[in-house]
DNA sequence: ATGCATGAGCG
DNA sequence: GCTCATGCATA
């Protein structure tokens, strides 16, 4: 059933629940295990090839301080702490229901993405390593504390040094337009070059990116860290704080094109930074619970997933009509069908896009392809076997974000 | 590692 | 209302 319930005010003790939880844990334990089978152990070609695209808009949504600095007052104009669970649109309205619409009230503060303050996790590998070197971060004056706590680290980085670029460090796709010129060259032997190709500031190949991907993941790990510590390192560094998610998604590759070449150059001077910088012990400890109350994820049932998967592939884009009767039949909120509708649409602009065939496809492997072990997760059995990586069919993006795709013929 | 979600920016 | 970047919460 799709439990829509609210979250209460586990705003608090979200660092307790990561703590003991699985998320962050079984990276840094066991990322022997789990550390993503594809792009371990999968290195095909996909070639995604950055040629000649035009995009008509651009957004460059990390760019959240506009002029000078931001002010952000958290916890005050909080639409959902200041709302009451019972007064809450979502619980209350949805409680089983479509209503007409809403949208969301949302006057509140920008999201933390420049916030150092809203990770919360903790460097475990440290000690389970036996690594006793983290390394020493800067931390931006961006940091809130939460109902007065204040790790004496925290502040004694804070005070260390009191101010930081916490704007956003785009270093090269500050206008995507700039892509379009790329070296007709892209060949590159899987031997014959170096990984590490530190210092080009052309726009890379998505074997670059895959190479690089790869190399970062390995290296990140003998250092020591956690990807969540990398994204933090990189809004101490940069200002730019990523979520330990997004780190995941750049080296599985799970990001698009663009937004891969955006991070590579970040993660890269981090790498450099990272291990150049042997031997700085410092433990940044992130603690951050601030009441940012998020509609509770839904949880979709496989069987509903699997019907939503159907008309995904008979209608990628469904009118605002369509949702509407398949909300109402699968009992889901409008919004929540649209929201599916519209992650699903950005999967298949992934790098590593999942394989959307519609069961025509008679190849179960590509013939130099290799299929990874661990990989098999899909909540309904519609995809073909076969690995996420071109070899002959399969290329959602012929260009980024902006190419043509088969439009809803209504 | 990933599913569902938020939000900016652009029609 | 879409796309796109990004992340909380969770399996």
């Amino acid at each position: 059933m799709a439990a829509t319930t609210y979250l209460p005010a586990s705003s608090a003790v979200t660092a307790s629940d990561l703590d003991g939880g699985v998320g962050v844990m079984n990276i840094v334990g066991g990322y022997h295990t789990s550390a993503s089978p594809r792009s371990a152990a999968d290195a095909s070609e996909m070639k995604y090839l950055p040629q000649h695209h035009h995009h008509h808009h651009h957004q460059m949504a990390s760019s959240p301080s506009p002029s000078g600095h931001a002010a952000v007052s958290l916890s005050t104009a909080n639409p959902w702490v200041s709302l009451q669970p019972g007064a809450d649109p979502w619980t209350a309205s949805m409680a089983g229901m479509h209503h007409a619409h809403h949208h969301h009230p949302h006057q509140d503060v920008k999201p933390l993405s420049q916030q150092a303050d809203m990770l919360h996790h903790r460097q475990q590998q440290q000690q389970s390593m036996g690594s006793p070197h983290a390394w020493h971060a800067p931390v931006s004056s961006a940091h809130y504390n939460p109902g007065g706590a204040g790790s004496p680290l925290q502040q004694y980085h804070a005070a260390m040094n009191g101010m930081i670029a916490h704007h956003q460090a785009a270093p090269q796709l500050h206008h995507p337009l700039h892509r379009d010129m790329q070296s007709p060259h892209h060949v590159q032997h899987p031997g014959d070059r170096d990984v590490v190709s530190g210092g080009e500031d052309e726009t890379p190949t998505s074997d670059d990116l895959e190479a690089f991907a790869k190399q970062f993941k390995q290296r990140r790990i003998k250092l020591g860290f956690t990807q969540a510590d990398v994204g933090l390192a990189l809004g101490t560094l940069y200002g730019n704080v990523f979520s330990q998610t997004t780190i995941c998604r750049f080296e599985a590759l799970q990001l698009s094109f663009k937004n891969m070449c955006k991070l590579k150059p970040l993660l890269q001077k981090w790498l450099e930074e990272a291990d150049s910088t042997t031997g700085s012990p410092t433990s940044i400890d992130k603690i951050a619970a601030q009441g940012r109350k998020r509609k509770k994820r839904t949880s979709i049932e496989v069987s509903v997933k699997g019907a939503l998967e159907q008309h995904f592939h008979k209608q990628p884009k469904p009118s605002a009509q369509e949702i509407t009767s398949l909300a109402d039949s699968l009992q889901l909120e409008k919004e929540v069908v649209r929201v599916w509708f519209c992650n699903r649409r950005q999967k298949e602009k992934r790098m590593t896009p999942p394989n959307t065939l519609g069961g025509d496809m008679m190849d179960g492997m590509p013939p130099g392809g290799h299929m990874h072990p661990g990989y098999g997760h899909h909540p309904d059995m519609h995809g073909s076997p076969m690995g996420q990586h071109s070899h002959s069919h399969s290329p959602p993006m012929l260009s980024p974000q902006g190419m043509g795709h088969q439009l809803t013929a209504h």
